[in-house]
DNA sequence: AGTAAAAGGTTTTTT
DNA sequence: ACCTTTTACT
């Protein structure tokens, strides 16, 4: 049954009596090996739903499930397989928490917020609080996000996160105290739990009377992306282990790239303390990359971390001899590099190199406008990961509120968002209205008192307000989300035209999200699972006939990673962007700066092209024509001897190039211009 | 009082 | 390009 797997993966396999770490080097087949694992354990007769399996990505786990289920389906003469527990540490929360909520003081209809709502609800409660004097400016709802959610993730004192990671903030850090005491009140008082909430109930419910009965509920438990564990989700493995519990995690110290997030590798190296007795399997053979690019690749990593900083250094050695080496492109300005690009992207394809086999990757989402640009002007189709995601869509969100005001009538910030959106409601008469409602309030529903008449509109409102009670009181006749949303779409038609400079768009693009909607019977698993697993790709407001053709992939490095194209693009190596000038200023941060290089480069098995623009805007929303002049990344220079060099595009070859004399047309307009009134 | 429009700033990366 | 603050208008 495993007869493809080399000594080490075969040893991963078939491990048994203490836990075990699995370090995985990039492409060493970590994924084949996790799967054959599950399938393994379902062989020898496990029941599906007692093994659980945490990746990163809800993509991640369906892959693997369905390869363990190939597998074992080789050999387990009919037996029953289909409910291994899978999915994101989130995911798993949400599931548990739901059959958990009576023990956690929940109500079983919680909300989930996504990062885009918790932003609004921040922002909504510094508004209610009335934060920012008048001259002061007070951080942005985004970044009041930040600071909670990386005090939450590495349980710091708000002081020390801001000492450390928001310093220009430091002189708000009363209001931003008053600010999470009245955020978290509101989350408690709507039933709504935020991304982080799931992970610290859960926690919470493992250190509980109940933990032992969460404990029993899984014999297997194996993490995929160990290095990528914050402290809670250490804490929560540990909390989910009996002593005889089967654990394996999965993970590479060279690939931890979420440390933003708190994510620390400390889990990882202290696996055998917290678990002692653990076994340690390695592996090093690399399947995925050609030798030039693992060359190149191996250098770049061993050059900027020495292997006295890494516990479990591994040197990858691959199997493929045959390669061209790494293109390194040193373009004049973006431009030239999206040209260049676009060109090569063109060719291999010419070369037989379908666009799915091929991927576009870059440190920060705007990073590939440039090249976007140029995409749509060669009629190249592509999906981009990692950007600006669909659910966040202003009017998305609006539909969304809708289903979450039939889904949990106690959950203020949709109904804010939705009252909001009506002509001549703003945040004070949303107030009031959200007051008259009972919004919130222990004892009554909110959404009855609507429907009973309740609440006074002003007058501008009053036929978005019948349209409103018309499709809620619809919508509790009707069971199917996706029909749900086709009425609701009624109260858009009223609204939109006010709120949206260009309305039939957006109005057009809901139809995808009912199409969803329509996989689902139940509206609260569509919202949770839409919410927790959002579909990926920025849709643009336009059409997406593509689709089932062939696409290229555009991705942010931590979107692209564990996956793996015959052709990868890494843009804008350039100091300042990768590194990210951000990250300068301490070596943990520029550790990982590179460790993402890294990421990035392994990624590829055929081909890799590394480019950069010497030229390019200062800022990112400049509307001047400032330039910066930039050199290629420190990490990647060290590589250099390992490429094959091309340089692309001049100065001159802008058609409007600025001649070198100066003179002063501005007397002479403005005279002619006086001459007309004078 | 409170909403709508116009001006002014702006630290990546994600579940 | 988006979000926040300021000002102008009902």
């Amino acid at each position: 049954m495993f007869d493809d797997l080399n000594p080490q993966q075969a040893a991963a396999v078939d491990h048994q009596g203490s836990p075990l770490l699995i370090v995985a080097g990039a492409g060493t087949g970590k994924t084949r090996t996790l799967a054959a694992r599950v399938a393994r354990i379902l062989a020898d007769g496990a029941d599906p739903s007692r093994i659980l399996l945490l990746t990163f990505t809800r993509r991640a786990a369906a892959e693997m499930v369905a390869r363990a289920k190939a597998r074992a389906a080789e050999e387990s003469n009919g037996r029953r397989h289909g409910d291994v527990v899978a999915g994101t540490f989130h995911a798993v929360a949400n599931r548990l928490l739901r059959h958990y909520s009576a023990a956690a003081g929940l109500s079983a209809n919680f909300t989930v917020l996504d990062a885009a709502d918790s932003k609004d609800l921040f922002g909504m409660v510094r508004t209610a609080e009335g934060m920012g004097e008048r001259g002061k400016r007070f951080p942005r709802a985004e970044t009041v996000a930040g600071i909670y959610s990386r005090l939450v993730n590495s349980q710091a004192h708000l002081s020390d996160v801001l000492d450390v990671d928001y310093p220009w903030c430091a002189d708000h850090a009363e209001d931003l105290k008053t600010i999470f005491n009245s955020y978290t009140a509101h989350k408690r008082s709507n039933s709504v739990l935020d991304f982080d909430d799931l992970l610290l109930f859960w926690r919470g419910i493992t250190a509980s009377a109940v933990g032992e009965h969460l404990r029993n509920d899984f014999d297997h438990i194996l993490i995929d992306e160990y290095q990528d564990t914050n402290p809670i989700q250490n804490d929560i493995i540990r909390g989910m282990c009996r002593p005889d519990t089967d654990l394996c995690a999965v993970g590479d110290d060279a690939q931890a790239i979420y440390g933003f997030r708190s994510a620390t590798v400390a889990n990882m190296w202290a696996f055998t303390e917290h678990f002692p007795g653990a076994e340690v399997v390695t592996l090093e053979q690399n399947y995925r990359s050609t030798s030039p690019i693992l060359a190149f690749a191996n250098r770049v990593l061993s050059d900027g971390l020495p292997s006295d900083d890494r516990p479990f250094v591994k040197t990858l050695w691959g199997n493929k001899p045959e390669g061209t080496r790494p293109t390194l492109a040193t373009c004049w300005d973006e431009r030239a590099q999206s040209e260049l690009v676009a060109d090569s992207i063109l060719d291999a394809r010419e070369r037989g190199m379908d666009l799915r086999d091929q991927a576009v990757l870059f440190r920060a989402g705007h990073h590939s406008e440039g090249l976007e640009l140029e995409l749509h002007r060669r009629d190249i189709p592509y999906v981009k990961y990692g950007g600006l995601k669909y659910l966040e869509t202003a009017h998305v969100k609006d539909l969304m509120s809708l289903l979450r005001i039939l889904d949990n009538p106690d959950d203020a910030l949709a109904w804010h968002r939705v009252l909001k959106s009506m002509e001549g409601v703003g945040p004070a008469t949303s107030r009031r209205l959200e007051a008259e409602l009972g919004i919130a309030d222990e004892t009554s529903d909110a959404l009855n008192h609507l429907l009973d008449g309740l609440g006074r509109f002003p007058s501008p409102a009053k036929t978005q307000a019948d349209e409103l009670r018309a499709a809620l009181s619809d919508c509790r006749e009707i069971q199917a989300p996706a029909e749900q949303i086709d009425r609701l779409l009624g109260f858009c038609e009223l609204t939109f035209p006010n709120n949206y400079d260009n309305p039939l768009p957006r109005l057009a693009d809901l139809g995808q999200l009912g199409a969803t909607a329509s996989a689902y019977s139940n509206r609260s698993r569509f919202l949770a699972e839409v919410t927790l697993d959002p579909p990926g790709k920025t849709s643009d407001l336009a059409q997406e006939p593509y689709l089932d053709d062939d696409w290229l992939t555009l991705s942010t490095i931590h979107s692209a990673k564990g996956m793996e194209w015959r052709n990868v693009y890494l843009l804008h190596a350039a100091d300042g962007n990768l590194p990210s000038d951000m990250a300068l200023g301490d070596a943990e941060g520029l550790a990982e700066e590179l460790r993402l290089t890294y990421v990035a480069l392994t990624r590829a098995k055929d081909e890799l092209t590394v480019s950069f623009p010497m030229r390019f805007h200062v800022n990112r929303f400049a509307t001047d024509d400032r330039h910066v002049y930039a050199q290629l990344s420190r990490f990647i220079e060290v590589g250099r001897d390992l490429c094959n060099e091309v340089t692309t595009g001049t100065n001159e070859q802008s058609p409007l190039s600025a001649p070198n004399q100066t003179i002063n047309l501005t007397h002479e307009v403005d005279n002619m211009l006086a001459g007309l009134w004078d």
